[in-house]
DNA sequence: TATGTTGTAGTTGTAGACAATACTACATAC
DNA sequence: GTATGTAGTATTGTCTACAACTACAACATA
């Protein structure tokens, strides 16, 4: 019993984390449909694909239903499995859940007042800044989506986390199911540091304000409201899409 | 092409979802928790489980990985599944998460203003009510739970809704982890009134509050901190554990 | 021509068999 | 007596085969 026990019966040494083949399967799912690898609304044939990562469909499938309660694919009974598509009334649905989880990250970030966590998003924000003084599109939505990923990240909670992880790629999907392609606005930068000052000043409402406004424009934006009024850019080429799209999985 | 079309594009009839094996038995694995069938900490033997509910390994398995993913379950490679258990540190974060989702449905309910939602949020609170004036924790934990997801429910999110159902049963192994058993709070219903009052006055301020303020309260109540200042009551028989645990499910 | 039916091919859904891993108990050495 | 090694047992992890379902196309029929 007493194997490896300090003083005070608090173990000293845990259980290596072992990754089963199941995560593995669901992590490369997850980065297929992140690079559009796995287009949106893709039929993925569990034959294939098990092929492509070199396992069978047993442990493809189980995987597959880890994506199935995110939501980022759709299961149908006896049609198999596709890519989830997000547009219409639920791209509104998608920010209204990134609102909860973004606005109660700077809700905690204030409370807890951790200089190091802060520092995380502001090497985001500065990341966007330069990003958003080029003009590529896609690095400029890389990183506006890695800003809100820090955000949530230093906000310290594991379930906001999760939440966060499965919005970031709903977000992505959002996007790519945009039938104009990849439309990003000219001006990110500003109203994100709204939200760091706000977070430094340690201002609640002014904070979850400009998330709250920050993310009715991505709606406005990807719903096609008002597109005159907005200062966007449009990118073409939808997304391509490669015959091979998995790679092999290397267990280590 | 027009098989079911009305004029502007949309189909008029849609598929009907069939629930699927799998569904089936994840919502079975679900009730078990919740009913306390299925004790927290308890490992699952695939081969019983499956036998229980007449199904082979291979869609428990992947019923599974849906709650693995929710973090009802937890998996360990090697070792099988067994029921999570939320305490510490984890107890803090559920309801983190639970704030995060609660604040923003109040803000919807206020933003939207439906008097119809509304309703159905003032009946859970009426079963409250009624419950806490009797004596059983039991009903009162129950009832509370239901408010809770009659809130959720009348925002109208479907993503805060998963959620919820999620934090739901979270809560709820939250409960039947602590070791002193079932705790309710004496004095719920007053708490709860204030939420649907500043719904009512439209009062996002005080509503938001209302809610973080019961949220620290029972985070307080099932970590045990300051036992003496809380006005609580416990139930002993922290769950009874059945030896047949799960119906056989029937297709329908 | 349009609609309904039937056959066929391909896919998914489930079951069972095999292989690999982890636990238990016992034996053995220090 | 404690600790380490080893065998046996049981469970999980993976694969393969079969059954069931869906989609598509060719054909028959009104």
């Amino acid at each position: 019993m007493a194997q490896h026990m300090s003083q005070n019966g608090v173990p000293a040494v845990f259980r290596v984390p072992r990754a089963s083949t199941v995560d593995l399967i669901a992590r490369e799912l997850r980065n297929a449909i992140y690079s559009g690898a796995l287009a949106v609304g893709t039929q993925l044939g569990e034959k294939e694909i098990a092929q492509q990562l070199g396992v069978s469909r047993s442990p493809l499938r189980e995987a597959a239903q880890r994506l199935v309660q995110e939501g980022l694919l759709t299961a149908t009974p006896g049609r198999g499995l596709r890519v989830s598509t997000i547009r219409g009334e639920q791209v509104n649905d998608l920010y209204v859940a990134r609102t909860a989880v973004e606005s109660e990250a700077v809700r905690l970030l204030i409370n807890h007042d951790d200089e190091e966590a802060i520092a995380g998003v502001e090497s985001a924000l500065e990341e966007l800044v330069n990003a958003s003084r080029g003009r590529d599109p896609h690095s400029i939505g890389d990183s506006d989506l890695d800003f809100h990923w820090a955000l949530v990240d230093a906000a310290g909670s594991q379930r906001l986390r999760r939440y966060m992880s499965t919005l970031v790629l709903e977000t992505r999907i959002a996007s790519f199911s945009v039938p104009e392609g990849f439309v990003v606005r000219r001006n990110v930068a500003a109203s994100h540091e709204t939200i760091l000052e706000a977070i430094r000043a340690g201002d609640v409402e002014t904070g979850v304000a400009a998330v709250a406004a920050l993310m009715d424009e991505a709606v406005a934006r990807l719903t096609g409201l008002e597109p005159g009024a907005l200062d966007v850019e449009t990118v073409g080429e939808p997304h391509q899409t490669s015959a091979i799209a998995l790679e092999p999985l290397s267990h280590h």
